[in-house]
RNA sequence: GGCGACAUAGCCAAGUUGGUAAGGCAGAGCUCUGCAAAAGCUUGAUCCCCAGUUCGAGUCUGGGUGUCGCCUCCA
């Protein structure tokens, strides 16, 4: 079986095929930092993320183009209200998403490009738009004539006479048709702006999503991406733009994944009904964010909740955990043919989930059954062929155990002397002096030893007071077969 | 008002072509361990309501109810 993928273009599953032998071209489209990014922000980029880990895998070359918009009305207005510069205002909050998407693991685009650096190219579509007549110059901008393109609606479902109903015209626009939509706003004094041939300003919404995906991907390119609040108008109005001057599709297929709600209402930045991405990720771990949100459908809505982003921390745990014991545990085989046979069918369930229309809380479910299955293993002293494929697994799903590794060293500085602190009040003075240079793996290491050494002495009292110190700090101990080991707890 | 989604155990959630329901979290019981923790085993669903098609429907059809999204910047 191979990938098939909801296209919102022809509202159903699709075997997916790309136009180039070996090589998917993606564009999704990207962040606008006129505000902080939030979780919903995070869920779509982490959904196009995981799909591009699936297509290389399948070994597929991919080319990822996920833009910034960089120039937009609301970052101007709020630099005019704080004062500075709106460039500011994208720069700080576009260096704070870069720096989430990181912490989750989202691989950087192979292209990020931003709006204000292809101004040539938009220029030129803009040019090539009013000559072709799909285009007119008005007092305020340059607009897009959508009676020009009959096709308009069609990919978003709307028929132009209802559209006409809601439709509503800014103050100040100057457009002939109320459908109508700006490429190119004419700047106010003070506002940023850019010179072309029929005046100085810049450019409207769409426009960039079609100038750059078709300089950087050319025109069809395979997978465009995005929100589902982005379908109308923001992706009906990219294919009249492209697809007024380039005959066929401007993409193959369109993916939309669905947004997340908060409270029941979608976050949104007019609302601001949103915890800023950033602040909830030194709050919660980010591979527990990711968990929680395959095991959704990428085109469900989903409610957050914080009792859900709870259970997917345990999860995680719970899956990292299996995934370390496997990784100690010795390579042994064979195993029995019946035991090999059904072992065989957790990487087929695995990679027929993901195909289905990207059903990673379908794959997932299987790396669980793995995970239980393999403990078993390891727990009765057969250790297993499994790991290599549960690794496989996490790695594909983006989901990464090194990550939560590299925490545990990072203690807080005062560590050592707190540990201290508790060995002196819980176990008594005399029970261990550390030195108070170590590091804090070494602190807990010596800690340990002592208890090893009580325990093997038949001397209990002490060794559950060293653990309750231990606790104390967040040190959860754990006793198993092969020694004591030890995690942070909070 | 127009268009479009969604409604499955306490919570999250999967469910190709219709054949009595994955997985995770939480809970309960048991096993193991000096005690804990961890782990393992066991345990839970008249699939929003009504009607219909069918030998058989969470899965199809019709009608309700509820929630949400788009129609204005928005992943």
């Amino acid at each position: 079986m191979a990938l098939r993928l909801f296209n919102t273009r022809t509202r159903s599953v699709e075997p997916f095929s790309t136009y180039e032998e070996g090589h998917a071209r993606i564009y999704v489209c990207g962040l606008t930092p006129s505000a902080q990014a939030h979780l919903g922000h995070a869920r779509s980029f982490l959904f196009f993320d995981v799909l591009r880990r699936y297509l290389v895998h399948q070994g597929l070359r991919v080319t990822y183009v996920q833009n910034v918009t960089d120039i937009d009305d609301r970052s101007i207005a709020t630099a005019l209200e704080r004062g500075g510069s709106w460039l500011d205002i994208i720069g700080e909050h576009y260096a704070s998403f870069s720096a989430s998407m990181r912490k989750l693991g989202v691989s950087p685009p192979d292209f990020e490009p931003r709006a204000t650096e292809h101004m040539p190219a938009i220029v030129t579509m803009i040019g090539d738009l009013l000559q072709s007549g799909h285009a007119y110059v008005a007092p305020d901008g340059v607009y897009y004539r959508v009676a020009s393109f009959p096709r308009y609606g069609a990919f978003s479902g709307r028929n132009l006479d209802e559209l006409l109903v809601g439709a509503r015209v800014a103050v100040g626009e100057q457009k002939t048709d109320p459908l109508d939509f700006a490429l190119w706003k004419f700047a106010k004094p003070g506002e940023p702006s850019w010179p072309t041939p029929w005046g100085a300003g810049r450019p409207g919404w769409h426009i960039e999503c079609s100038a750059m995906s078709a300089s950087l991907l050319g025109v069809p390119f395979d997978i465009h991406g995005g929100g589902t609040d982005l379908i109308f108008p923001h992706h009906e109005n990219e294919i009249a733009q492209t697809e007024a001057l380039v005959p066929g599709p401007m993409a193959n297929f369109w993916l939309h994944g669905g947004l997340l709600l908060f409270d029941g209402k979608k976050m949104s930045k007019s609302l601001g009904n949103f915890e800023p991405l950033a602040h909830l990720l030194e709050r919660h771990d980010p591979q527990a964010i990711r968990l929680l949100f395959l095991q959704t459908g990428y085109r469900k809505p989903m409610n957050f909740t914080e009792e859900a982003l709870a259970g997917a921390t345990a999860g995680i745990r719970r899956l990292f955990d299996s995934y370390e014991l496997l990784r100690a545990a010795p390579l042994v085989e064979p195993f029995a043919d019946v035991a090999q046979q059904r072992f065989d069918a957790f990487p087929q369930r695995f990679f027929q989930a993901l195909d289905d229309d990207m059903n990673t809380s379908s794959a997932l479910s299987v790396l669980f059954e793995v995970a239980a299955e393999a403990r078993a293993l390891a727990q009765s002293g057969a250790a297993s062929a499994l790991a290599g494929f549960l690794q496989q697994g996490l790695e594909l799903l983006g989901l990464d155990p090194q990550a939560r590794c590299e925490e545990e060293p990072q203690l807080a500085a005062d560590f050592v002397l707190r540990l201290q602190a508790a060995l002196d009040a819980g176990a008594g003075a005399a029970a261990l002096t550390l030195d108070r240079d170590a590091l804090a793996a070494e602190a807990i290491a010596a800690v340990l030893a002592a208890r090893t050494a009580a325990r093997q002495r038949k001397d209990f009292s002490l060794s559950d007071r060293l653990r309750a110190s231990l606790a104390q700090v967040g040190i959860l101990v754990k006793d198993e077969a092969s020694g004591s080991t030890w995690s942070i707890v909070e």
